[in-house]
DNA sequence: CTGTTAGCGCCTTCAT
DNA sequence: ATGAAGGCGCTAACAG
């Protein structure tokens, strides 16, 4: 039995097979030039007939550029990320282009591997979270050539193109919020052991608005791993049981807030009546919920199409040493029922 | 000005550099053969002085073979394909692969043109949802040779391994507990318009133990978009609304059934007292609400993680035209207190 | 231990 | 409208 598991074809065997040149294959696949229909008609005949797939491998190695972005992200265990990516790849797809990823868990050093691994495939564009990287990551892209985005947050100098919004900015309009409403005492309650740098950022914009304003940060609660409604439910119990609990929670995100509004609602604790609380991100999911979280809602998907645009589009001039680009996105504080 | 944004620095320049041939360069580079001390060190050098980044289109042409997986995935709206999309990550980076990815949004039609773009890139393995593929599809990938695992499902045969669970039985499994339960009027929620094919399957398994045990499916609906707690809410409440409502609710998956708990908790609506609801997938964000959902808990991980060294080990068979594999990774129904 | 030669599959350039 | 030559950057195979 002579199975067909030998090389895949290449244009030689279609030009062969179809009785032209593989220069004319190659013309014909591409569309460009010139070629008559006659040939175009046989060629194509002879591609389907061999199952003739492009290799991009040599066609990228050639022409010296790929239709393959590379994307970083800072883990998948949080929706954010996913909705980024499918902004991003929406984009991309209808372009043609694939995205390669990588996960950097939150690590600049693990970021700093995985951009390397990426670069090496000589994508088209870059797209990082964030605008803290480590020198060499910085180094790295700057020497490949490949045009840079970064998402989520407009805090810093982007080394090109930041898309996202100001995350200290939208920690201290929460802490204006809850302030108006007239809490005094406050307690904050984030994961990811403080390496999430934006959620660093939202708290310590929420902290100065509080210190302003003289009222007081009274607990600072970081879990270790990454957040989600179990974490923040169980975060919240214990924050409840102390003798000094705050009269208002910041939580880094939805996910934990809306965790901690699961522990009030099983416990009879009213909110926003004994403890009030805030959150970030906007989460659909929040309109489900009995109680509407109070919230900060952000343009995630848009971040990932402006990212996606800005890496690929040839119009932009991020060639010479132009300015960086900021897009400030905006965000918007969604008041609801739990403070 | 002569800024460095030329070409990116090749094996050459680092040879000339270092005084040495390319070749010697490209051993360093890759830890092969032996090597004198002094010329790795120096070649080392001026990798590091030039920013040398490895061209893995020219490695990979020249090797015919990538470091790239290829990844399929229905849809990024849905966590479920995030988790397995992170066991195949942590499974790939683990062996320095990257995974180069395509979303289908649930179209076998829209697969088949993800799979050619991905084909081209000669990945090392492919990962599909599901068993169900057009034939272009399966005829792609068969002649591109590339070794292929198949996730989630296992009810039906695969092209070489497939890793999942039977969605059919787990149909099964939550229709014979309800029933077990004393319930006899059962409702179908589901999402995706019916082009979720695994939901399809458990849904019909459920139907078929409802209906042998002599007890009805008194209502279907099916919404056309992605599931979600919103929408779950959403045809709760329509659901509830009918004069004849059903006592027991099956969801496809827990989003849906999550967001119809919410309604009866913000109405007032005792579960499982007036209506019972069971869920699919097993989430963690469950363990968090008020109400426990019943649900089945399924290993995406571990599919994920399975599916990666599948497609990337050696060892294993998928060269000749051995029998298909089948991994029954096996599911747990959690019983909660919704039914 | 190091260098030379050849070629992976494709596209650019230059003929015809 | 089609073809021939050459090379993108790298590594396998063979010399020395």
């Amino acid at each position: 039995m002579s199975s067909g598991k030998t090389a895949a074809p290449t244009m030689d065997d279609i030009a062969t097979e179809a009785g032209v040149s593989q220069m004319t294959v190659s013309r014909v696949m591409r569309g460009a030039g010139k070629t008559s229909d006659d040939v175009r008609v046989r060629v194509e005949k002879a591609a389907r007939k061999l199952g003739y797939v492009q290799n991009k491998l040599a066609s990228a190695l050639r022409e010296e550029t790929t239709s393959l972005v590379a994307v970083v992200l800072p883990t998948l265990k949080n929706r954010v990320f996913s909705e980024v990516l499918n902004g991003l790849n929406e984009t991309l797809i209808s372009k043609r282009i694939l995205p390669v990823f990588g996960v950097s868990e939150y690590s600049l050093q693990r970021e700093e591997e995985i951009v390397r691994e990426l670069l090496a495939w000589r994508p088209r564009g870059i797209v990082l979270p964030g605008l803290e990287h480590t020198d060499a990551t910085r180094a790295a892209i700057r020497a490949s050539g490949v045009r840079v985005a970064e998402v989520m947050d407009i805090d810093g100098t982007p080394m090109s193109a930041a898309f996202g919004i100001s995350q200290e900015a939208a920690g201290r309009a929460t802490a204006r919020y809850m302030l108006e409403k007239g809490y005094r005492r406050f307690g904050y309650i984030g994961s990811q052991g403080g390496r999430d740098l934006r959620a660093v950022k939202r708290f310590s914009g929420f902290c100065a608005v509080v210190r302003e304003a003289g009222a007081q940060m009274v607990l600072n609660r970081v879990i270790t791993g990454p957040s989600s409604m179990v974490e923040g439910r169980r975060a919240m119990a214990e924050v409840l049981a102390r003798s000094d609990a705050p009269e208002a929670l910041y939580f880094s995100n939805d996910d934990l807030a809306a965790g901690g509004i699961m522990h009030c609602l099983s416990n009879g604790i009213d909110i926003p009546g004994q403890v009030a609380l805030a959150g970030f991100n906007g989460l659909s999911f929040l309109e489900a919920l009995p109680i509407r979280l109070t919230t900060i809602e952000t343009p995630r998907l848009e971040m990932g199409r402006r990212a996606a645009l800005s890496v690929t589009s040839s119009a932009t001039a991020q060639d010479g040493s132009q300015e960086p680009v900021v897009a400030d996105l905006g965000f918007r504080l969604v008041p609801g029922d739990s403070c």
